[in-house]
DNA sequence: CATATAATTTAAGTATGCTTAATTTGTAAC
DNA sequence: GTTACAAATTAAGCATACTTAAATTATATG
């Protein structure tokens, strides 16, 4: 019960940084809650560690070793994400909240064993690719946010984010999950909302949530 | 992820007093492996919550809200230990463990959940009491130290005292499971060791693993 | 009943991970 | 090329939960 938070800015440096592998400081501190101070702090640690790369006022890097423990973390979140859905039964959308906090305690041969119990999952209830052991990460089909969906277009999602409790749970509300066909029927141009079809219900939906959501287009 | 001290400080002491409730600072100090003086200092905090009633130099001795505290933490320790013994198939002398680690981490919805999958066990592998949601606890079949079983007579194993893993171990190695039946064939006074049958096995144990084994008398 | 000793408490200090406020730096716009 | 601004860093401080060493208290024994 030692490294929480470095595990948590691991996780997060992992899972926010950009193509070239690189992230700011405020995109952390937003992603955590803390202040930008909490991680320039935190920061100078993970360096002193061997985990990032860091120069001051330059971008932050992960090394290999911090990719391997910030991939570890990953994986442990989202077997637990898997086996919570899967084999405890709890809905989609408060698998997260309850992954966070167990991810951090169980012990490396658990997680091999919940792993197996879910027979080995490639990803998580969220589409999320799960790391495996070895360190390889399944590939996600080629796939486009929900937002960027052409009208008279359908789409199978694919992924969805799960930045906040919340929106899974409203999404979840509106039926979408893991799989499911979304028809676009309409856009409006005027608030950027859109108006969708869901298993042959109607939604109309904001931009902000399209965004949050992934699907492979596929052929009419 | 806040009151992981707190909580283990609690349980420690809701496990440990005697039979008028009180509880030794130096007995918390040792069960937990820190400093007589971390244990003054914690033992200042819990009061000023309200979880014990604390004076100087005299006993310790928890409220009725610290009670409350404590046994839910006992639950959610013994239901994970019952859950990842029965539902995950962890062997019996590992579960104290990883339920430590586990028992802080996750809501008590969860833990719910958890005792219902495992339908609403009693006992835990180890044979204590499991406090339902509403506060009630078990009782124990009348049991005695295997260390007070008398040369001749047999005994069934209700309970164990989980207070070490290589303990557990041990005598997981010897065969020695919750009931199981022993017999106490001789004693050997200069070492205070004593020569037992578990399922037509003798063993030679020692004074200090027989204090740590409970069971019923048999009649023979 | 004084005193020795063991348990307990206090004092001072450490590490971690935060905070707010002040300062420094990089960069984008003029 | 200044300058203005946002982002990042430093500084000072706080809470938690420890540590060791010194001081205090309870109590058990002669």
């Amino acid at each position: 019960m030692k490294n929480i938070s470095k595990e948590d800015y691991l996780s997060v440096i992992y899972k926010n940084r950009n193509e070239s592998g690189e992230i700011n400081p405020a995109l952390i501190a937003g992603k955590l809650q803390v202040s930008n101070a909490a991680v320039t702090d935190m920061l100078k640690k993970l360096s002193k560690d061997g985990h990032i790369l860091y120069k001051k006022y330059k971008g932050v890097k992960l090394t290999s070793s911090g990719e391997e423990y910030a991939q570890n973390m990953v994986r442990r979140h989202r077997i637990w994400e898997v086996f919570l859905h899967q084999i405890v039964k709890l809905p989609w959308d408060k698998v997260h909240e309850e992954a966070h906090r167990l991810e951090h305690s169980a012990s490396d041969e658990l997680i091999d064993r919940l792993e197996e119990m879910c027979d080995f999952p490639e990803y998580d209830p969220h589409g999320d690719p799960i790391p495996s052991k070895a360190g390889k990460v399944p590939k996600l089909k080629k796939h486009i946010p929900l937002s960027d969906l052409k009208e008279g277009e359908k789409g199978k999602v694919v992924r969805v984010n799960d930045f906040d409790d919340k929106f899974l749970n409203y999404i979840s509300e509106l039926g979408i999950k893991l799989n499911e066909m979304i028809f676009l029927k309409e856009r409006r141009a005027f608030d950027d909302s859109m108006l969708i079809m869901i298993s042959k219900q109607p939604w109309n939906i904001s931009r902000k949530l399209a965004e949050n959501v992934f699907v492979e287009v596929m052929k009419k």
